[in-house]
DNA sequence: TGGTTCACG
DNA sequence: ACGTACGTGAACCAC
């Protein structure tokens, strides 16, 4: 311990502030239960850093006590016209103590006194006793603590920065004292606390006269030998703000606190305090670190008893257990097995992968369907134990996808990050047992591997009940056991069975379009005059905005914006603008589509297997990557071909392809019951005709010309994402004057929707979260935030979270039953890919009549609404074909 | 690693 | 007055 006492003495309120500015991610930062937590994050970090770089023994958080002070009894306009404070910040506030109590320092607040007021007073009492004194703050005002004992630290920009104030500094930087800055505010006032000071002067006038005079007294006791001039009149006619402001600049150091300064001492951190804070908030690098800081970190762990096997048993498996399949790569239909783990309440086994998959007992328990089994990532650990030639059957339970239907913010690799969520901490991260980045590897030593393994295997059993009674709360049990699981053995079957992709087609287009994309490239180079890279949207602004003059009509937030909308624009002035959306376009063909899709073809099989992400997308969709079979090229033509590529297993077979007609507004005329949207659809009528009939006020549907229908598409299509007059006119490129008419006109013709609009924006405002017809949940935390653009943003999520969800929900219901009507009719057809409202299958041409009317009995009535759903259905030799 | 652009529904 | 359409993934650049 240093014989040497140093205080710390921190301005909680400024600091508080300053975080939560100074972090302003409002999405990013928050917790469970939708508390933000960006503040919180930022003080933390600054706690974090002062106890490393002061080491302090002593330490005091002072905050603000109220609105009333006593500088506001003499003057109530004292910091009057401020904002209040945001709604997200202060429902932070409370935690703030809860968080400096946990790291062991005392938090002090005085009624009729402020935090200043505390601080100097404190600051004064520890000089005496020899006491070093840093203290940290937003304000500068505080800089006239300063003293050869005493430090002020001002936060620069945001809190990362401090900027240190002593008396030499104070009196290098502005040439006084620091007790003179009491003085030089009373002659320059403080807009922020809002007083008022001597008009016209401002901080350079007010150091000239302090530096001249000394002090606001001796500066009037001399005013009568001072120049005539306007400073000297104002100077006259302020002198009584003057002294008035130099009062509320002075820190009262006499302040009655009731702390000893040795109550003051720093305590030890509170470990188990600031463990379930952290928790609460979601802080899991803190936790992390934490964890990193205790000297045995296992300490922590409740003991487990395990059993490593290296022979394999009957005795080993019952009929319910939870299993965990080991592997480091994201992408199992490539990654290799490292161990596996499995157990129940009595007893917990861990084996390698060698010994665990020769072994007969476990391929004959892990294919017996009535074998229950409990997974972490159902979908993976079927497709993992598939390429070790076991098909897994009896899976009951996976926690991913519970946690992820219960808050759809779950949705990570890592058990440990969901099993916090329910608190239970008793198993690593795997970040801790494997290590990130480069260095990511399986621990040398087998025991610290199986003790993971079978830690993950525990937190599955543990927590199940817990996540099932969850759902049933919810009001999710269905959706879960109904849909969601039922469909993760689905997607499973049609990752592993992939689509096959024609290297041949791709390796064509690949020669055709570098030569083509070579010419391109220097008739560009030919139009800017030099060469540069193309694909650099900083380099080409170089050269369109200022090697060329051009005027910029969007910025982005790096610099002047060069997509789709500008260059289209800009082509009416420069034909180099076209060349590049062209050479764009074909980039984006090559590497993207034609070499990205070359990569993922399996040698062996020439398939492609994607992976289907179902617990990510915030509204029920289902995410396909690695690679993303969801949006491969369709709206032109060029693009378009890729799909040749994409054919049959077999020969003779077809590509069979069914969509759903308009399924988002059939939704939206279901859940809003709007009569006319409704009848539209019974009666079987072109939608976006209809709609241009009823806004339009056109009476014959020949009438509707393309340019027409196509303008009330656009506003159909506004409506499901929660349209707004700008958004509208952005994308018909009219006036926001004739958006706006367009929406009112609408809202008229449909009053059905508008009054949906407003019951669900309410209904998410009641209860925090919106649902879709299955139930799937959205919580909305921003909806009653006080930043326009967040609650904007919240609110035209409310409207369309329910209908693309609803939507989603759909098709997995079709899914499932499609893949079910398959089996039992002992079709040969395959399901191969599904696009968000589409299905494609392979089938053996004499399959194709049965498919026609099967594929669209099962989508159409895969739900029962008020209006009828309705499917196309296509085939041909490759994807491009069935259309 | 974040920003920009662009492919899909 | 505010500054937006909803939901994704991949390639590329620049730091």
């Amino acid at each position: 311990m240093a014989d040497k006492k140093k205080l710390l003495l921190l301005d909680g309120s400024s600091l508080a502030f300053r975080s939560f500015y100074g972090l302003l991610d409002l999405n990013r930062f928050k917790n469970q239960n939708g508390l933000h937590t960006n503040a919180l994050f930022a003080f933390n970090r600054i706690l974090e850093r002062l106890f490393q770089t002061e080491e302090p023994t002593h330490m005091l958080v002072a905050f603000d006590a109220g609105k009333t002070t006593f500088r506001t009894e003499f003057y109530d306009e004292y910091k009057g016209g401020r904002q209040t404070m945001p709604s997200e910040l202060a429902e932070q506030w409370p935690y703030f103590k809860v968080l400096i109590e946990a790291m062991g320092s005392k938090t002090y607040e005085l009624p009729n006194f402020e935090a200043d007021d505390i601080i100097g007073t404190y600051a004064r009492q520890a000089e005496k006793e020899g006491f070093e004194v840093v203290i940290i703050t937003g304000d500068k005002d505080l800089t006239q603590l300063a003293t050869d004992q005493t430090r002020v630290d001002i936060t620069v920009k945001g809190v990362s920065d401090l900027k240190a104030y002593t008396p030499e500094s104070i009196r290098e930087e502005m040439g006084i004292e620091p007790l003179q800055i009491i003085d030089l505010k009373g002659l320059m006032g403080d807009s922020s606390d809002n007083y008022p000071g001597v008009r016209k002067v401002g901080e350079k006038t007010a150091l000239k006269l302090i530096k001249e005079y000394g002090s606001v007294e001796n500066l009037y006791e001399q005013i009568d030998s001072m120049k005539k001039s306007k400073m000297k009149e104002n100077l006259v006619a302020d002198k009584e703000n003057a002294f008035l402001s130099k009062r509320l600049a002075t820190i009262d150091l006499d302040t009655p606190v009731e702390m000893e300064l040795n109550q003051l001492t720093l305590a030890e951190r509170d470990a188990e305090k600031l463990v379930s804070f952290y928790r609460e908030m979601n802080f899991n690098s803190f936790l992390n670190d934490l964890d990193h800081t205790e000297d045995d970190r296992s300490d922590s762990f409740e003991e487990i008893v395990y059993e490593a096997v290296e022979t394999i048993t009957e005795d080993h498996f019952s009929n319910e257990m939870a299993l965990y399949v080991e592997m480091l790569e994201d992408n199992y239909h490539y990654g290799k097995i490292v161990a596996i783990s499995w157990g129940d309440e009595k007893h917990l086994y861990t084996g390698k992968a060698e010994v665990v998959l020769q072994s007969d007992e476990f391929k004959n328990w892990a294919e017996d369907q009535s074998k229950k089994k409990s997974v972490y990532d159902a979908k993976r650990t079927i497709a993992m134990l598939h390429y070790a030639g076991i098909e897994l059957k009896g899976v009951t339970f996976d926690m991913l996808l519970a946690s992820y239907i219960i808050n759809t913010n779950d949705s990570g690799r890592d058990i440990a990050a969901v099993a916090q969520e329910y608190q239970y901490t008793d198993v690593s991260f795997d970040e801790t047992v494997y290590g990130k980045g480069a260095k990511i590897a399986v621990p040398e030593d087998n025991a610290i591997l199986f003790e993971h393994l079978a830690r993950k295997v525990q937190a599955i059993l543990k927590l199940k009940t817990q996540l099932i009674t969850e759902l049933e709360k919810n009001n999710q049990y269905d959706l879960y056991f109904e849909m969601e699981l039922p469909l993760a053995m689905v997607l499973a079957e049609m990752e592993i069975t992939g689509i096959k992709v024609e290297p041949e087609q791709l390796e064509k287009m690949k020669v055709e379009f570098s030569k083509r994309l070579e010419e391109m490239e220097q008739q560009i180079y030919e139009e800017a005059g030099e060469e540069f890279n193309v694909n650099s949207p900083k380099q080409l602004s170089v050269i369109l905005f200022e090697k060329m003059g051009l005027t910029p009509i969007k910025k982005t937030k790096t610099g002047y914006s060069t997509a789709v909308d500008v260059l289209e624009k800009l082509s009416v002035t420069v034909p180099i603008a076209q060349m590049i959306l062209d050479y764009r376009q074909l980039a984006k063909l090559q590497s993207t589509y034609v070499e990205g899709l070359l990569k993922y073809i399996k040698p062996e099989t020439g398939k492609v297997h994607t992976r289907y992400i179902q617990t990510l997308t915030q509204t029920g969709r289902l995410s396909s990557t690695d690679p993303n079979l969801q949006n491969i090229p369709i709206r032109m033509e060029e693009g378009r071909k890729i799909r040749q590529a994409f054919v049959p297993e077999k020969e003779g077979w077809k590509i069979f392809a069914s969509d759903y007609s308009q399924i988002e507004l059939r939704v939206l005329a279901h859940i809003s019951g709007d009569e006319h949207m409704k009848e539209a659809f019974i009666e079987g009528q072109d939608i976006h005709t209809s709609t241009a009939m009823r806004v339009f006020g056109i009476e014959n549907p020949k009438e509707v010309d393309g340019n027409i229908r196509r303008q009330a598409k656009a506003v159909n299509f506004g409506i499901v994402y929660g349209i707004s007059d700008y958004g509208l006119s952005q994308n018909l490129g009219i006036t926001r004057k004739q958006a706006k008419e367009f929406i009112d006109r609408y809202f008229e013709k449909y009053p059905g929707i508008q009054a949906f609009m407003e019951r669900i924006v309410e209904e998410a405002k009641e209860k925090g979260f919106v649902e879709t017809l299955f139930h799937r949940r959205r919580y909305l935390p921003d909806i009653k935030s006080s930043n326009f653009n967040l609650r904007s943003f919240a609110e035209r999520t409310a409207i369309n979270s329910p209908i693309q969800g609803s939507a989603a929900d759909i098709i997995k219901v079709a899914m499932i039953r499609m893949q079910k009507a398959i089996k039992e009719k002992n079709l040969q057809a395959k399901m191969l890919l599904q696009v968000h409202d589409e299905l494609i299958f392979e089938c053996p041409e004499e399959e194709v009549a049965i498919l026609e009317e099967l594929v669209p009995q099962i989508m159409e009535n895969a739900v029962d609404l008020t209006v009828p759903l309705l499917v196309d259905s296509n085939y041909g030799d490759s994807w491009y074909d069935a259309k």
